[in-house]
RNA sequence: UCCGGUGUAGCUCAAUCGGCAGAGCAUGCGGCUGUUAACCGCAGGGUUGUAGGUUCGAGUCCUACCACCGGAGCCA
């Protein structure tokens, strides 16, 4: 059986086998306690042996048995129950270097063994919660009618437009194909033209949003920039839905929904990891977290919270003023301490967004919206999306993009053109949120990052 | 990529003004009547991130590089 199920179910009196691995080991000369842990949740099971009965056995932290015996209530209070063992066998020894030991380590050190650290009760908690959460992910949608689209991992359109990319090709890197010329003979690559990792599923479900319905993506980006923060990968999982028939604020109920139901999940299913985290993690995670489930969103537009940051702009190391992107001290002001909670900042500046932003009726602004939490920062980027060809043919043309390099977006408005919005959310942010975690590298399974992508 | 900080035993950290490199945990051995990061005793364990430099003498001061952490930019 399986820890978790066996705690759950407490059935005394009843003989059960485990297995597992040791996370510690006390002894006296009558008795030795043995934590086995087997990741299926938090806590371990105690197991209890006349020490006479494991003469010789080499049974330190790290070593995997299977042991079986008699569940009983514990005497001690730290744990309702225990097993009164009778077998233990080793199923794999552990060398007497094991890394983990059942001190606290620091997270820098543990992401330098990411082959154990999923052993580590921080660890496991956060892939427990990530679990979680990808699962509620699909349950969401699965039950609000939207289709699952798997977007390409590979394209080769340039127009996606949100960082630079990795390129992907199967060229002998030190004596490519060349023209006459000497350059590069893209057209002799394996796509017949320069290929890159997706940096957004986006262009793609609008087109399927624009088909067959609501629909949503949900894989990993990539992004090349030298990125060197707490909150950015080059690897990382997004969630991008898009709506059919729709305007922004659809897009910002959608959103609002959506983040309030992963965390419920959360709340349900993770409970024994949560309360780990409120305690050794982040203070008060819990009752946030409680307290979001239920409540609505702010929704501000960039140009009131323009107003409102100019109000405390001495406390600021850059003045705000409209049409300036939001620093991130502006931001973390915002939703840390004027409104101590999820913020939506609405229609920005078209200066400072992208082509495909519906443009509004005042000419200077979009239909965007960015959502922003305590702590993580921006963890939604969404948009009503530009429907009117016209509009949209200006916009790429004013800011000098090439025309011919949109002809399928451009025909999605010739053809039926609806309103629709969708939005991104950095799914490893999410678990961070929810964590509490400082770190993104700490809340994805194996990190890659300028310099990094060991294991 | 920019600014700031850190780098000492397997891990977490001490080392005063430039003057004998230490502790706890882990590991090994022994002890201990039910433990809870168990406890008690003993033992092994070091190219002080790397390469130079200053000095009678450098973990400590100087230069360069590397790695990590925090903040910024880019964004999800």
């Amino acid at each position: 059986m399986r820890i978790k199920d066996i705690l759950r179910t407490e059935r005394l009196g009843e003989h059960v086998t485990v297995k597992g691995w040791v996370r510690t080991r006390r002894n006296s000369a009558q008795v030795t306690f043995v934590e086995l842990n087997d990741g299926s949740c938090m806590s371990n099971l105690q197991l209890v042996f006349d020490s006479g009965l494991l003469e010789g056995l080499n049974i330190g932290t790290g070593t995997a048995v299977e042991a079986s015996g008699l569940l009983v209530e514990s005497p001690a209070p730290k744990q309702p129950v225990e097993l009164r063992g009778e077998t233990l066998s080793i199923i794999g020894e552990t060398a007497s270097d094991y890394p983990l030991q059942k001190k606290r380590h620091s997270l820098e050190f543990l992401r330098d063994i990411a082959h154990l650290r999923p052993r580590a009760n921080t660890f496991g908690a956060v892939f427990r919660i990530r679990n979680i959460l990808a699962q509620a992910v699909h349950r969401f949608f699965h039950e609000r009618g939207f289709l699952y689209l798997n977007a390409p991992i590979i394209t080769t359109s340039d127009c996606e437009g949100a960082g630079e990319m990795f390129h992907v090709t199967n060229f002998n890197l030190d004596d490519p194909p060349r023209d006459p010329k000497g350059a590069v003979a893209w057209d002799r690559d394996f796509f017949g033209k320069p290929a890159a990792l997706t940096v957004s599923g986006q262009l793609e479900a609008e087109i399927f949003a624009t088909s067959l319905g609501n629909c949503y993506t949900f894989g990993p980006t990539f992004r090349a920039e030298n990125s060197n923060t707490s909150r950015h990968l080059a690897e990382f999982w997004m969630i991008e839905p898009e709506i059919a028939f729709a305007d922004l604020s659809d897009d910002m109920d959608l959103a609002e929904e959506f983040i309030r139901a992963l965390i419920r999940a959360t709340l349900d299913e993770g409970m024994e990891d949560l309360e780990f985290f409120d305690q050794r993690i982040q203070k008060g995670l819990i009752d946030m977290l409680k307290r979001l489930a239920d409540a609505s969103f702010t929704r501000i537009t960039y140009t009131d919270a323009i107003a409102e940051l100019e109000k405390a702009g001495d406390r600021f190391e850059f003045k705000p003023y409209w049409g300036a992107d939001l620093q991130s001290e502006h931001e973390r002001y915002l939703t840390e301490e004027v409104y101590d909670g999820p913020v939506f900042v609405t229609d920005y500046p078209k200066d400072i967004k992208a082509f495909y932003m519906r443009v509004n009726d005042d000419d200077k602004t979009v239909a965007a919206m960015d959502c922003l939490i305590p702590r993580v920062g921006e963890i939604i980027g969404g948009s009503q999306r530009e429907e009117r060809y016209d509009v949209l043919l200006k916009r790429i043309q004013d800011l000098g993009l090439v025309e011919a390099d949109y002809w399928w977006y451009l025909d999605l408005r010739r053809y039926g053109s609806i309103p629709h919005a969708g939005f991104g959310l950095g799914f490893e942010r999410m678990v961070q949120f929810v964590t509490g975690m400082a770190n993104i590298r700490d809340v994805i399974p194996f990190p890659r990052t300028p310099g990094n992508a060991a294991f």
